[in-house]
DNA sequence: AGTTGAATAATCAGAACTGAGTATATCGCC
DNA sequence: GGCGATATACTCAGTTCTGATTATTCAACT
């Protein structure tokens, strides 16, 4: 993942120069349905790329605003960003989900209990989705490709938790079935 | 992602008192089709347990091979384990794919490039999918739950890459298309 | 009797990451 | 014109994580 957010902000940098604090605006408020990049490692990322030759750094002082810094990609890490962004596309890293441990241990909690639990990540998936849904319509076309590839995963854990609930429908307790499904 | 962890060896202690390394050893053998947890940050987290009190360890001299270390759950770690179990099964926590980054500037590359990169990832990905699906059968039922889960997530990587090819292909230059669909 | 290599069981230095904090300027409002 | 709220721009101490390395035993081979 570090590569990848590497390859974010050199691909940011290499729009526009910007500052620091620019930067982390634009991701924050355009880019947070898909990216989580705190702001203090934006400014560590930023940093690292600096050490390696990527981007360059200049110190602004205007008049007596606090001192701050402007970031711009060297030829080296416009180099960088095409080796990045090339290998961003074609590898693909086998994922690793939370929620498969939940399950291998999910049978030591009573059926009733498990089934309760289940509904409710059911619910806050559909809530996540019908967000994604949304944004789906108000983005501009260039987010159009992100958000269907969310939406693809948010329908495939939707489609498995399902079938969780069904399976352990089936053996749980006639009261708890009646209740979910009143 | 770290409570998820926690969960995991707290579980697996919960089961059955274990060495460090027999420890590490089940986790690399049995669970490396869905959980990444190196044998160092294993051993990082035993002993953040030891230190929170949910896990206890004794040190083992057994004539002179090299000491080791029991590591066994305290009655604190069972509500622990039963708190983080319930959380995990509860919660949904959104995603962030790597792949999105690359997509958001994909468009900086020649379409020929670019498709023949998707290609490439297409492959690694029916790849990995073919390596789930052999385990599907190989594996005890009781890890049936979790390559499903996985395998719907595949699914929804292969479609959505294979829908990105497809309006790729319609732009890039008659040769590069062919070449691909002979 | 000595050497090599696998298995066992960690430890450690350093890299990556985060939450909380620092410091100044500017803006609105009473 | 004074005062809190908000915006700007980081810095830093502490936590978490990883690759490389250490150290011992045991069995096999020479």
């Amino acid at each position: 993942m570090t590569m990848d957010r590497q390859l974010l902000l050199l691909g940011l940098l290499r729009a526009q120069e910007m500052h620091g604090y620019q930067l982390n605006e634009f991701i924050d408020e355009q880019m947070n349905f898909c990216v989580d990049l705190k702001r203090s490692t934006a400014y560590y990322l930023l940093d690292k790329l600096c050490r390696d030759g990527y981007v360059a750094e200049e110190v602004e002082r205007e008049g007596n605003r606090p001192e701050r810094k402007v970031y711009r990609i060297t030829p080296t890490g416009e180099e960088r960003f095409q080796e990045l962004l090339r290998q961003n596309l074609a590898a693909y890293e086998p994922s690793v989900y939370a929620e498969d441990i939940g399950i291998i241990f999910e049978h030591q909690l009573a059926p009733d209990e498990s089934l309760r639990l289940m509904r409710m990540r059911r619910e806050a998936i559909l809530a996540h989705r019908a967000t994604m849904e949304a944004l789906h319509v108000s983005l501009p076309p260039s987010h159009t490709a992100v958000i269907e590839h969310h939406l693809l995963h948010l329908d495939a854990e939707i489609t498995w938790i399902d079938r969780l609930i069904a399976t352990r429908s089936s053996h749980a307790s006639p009261q708890a079935t009646d209740t979910a499904s009143s």
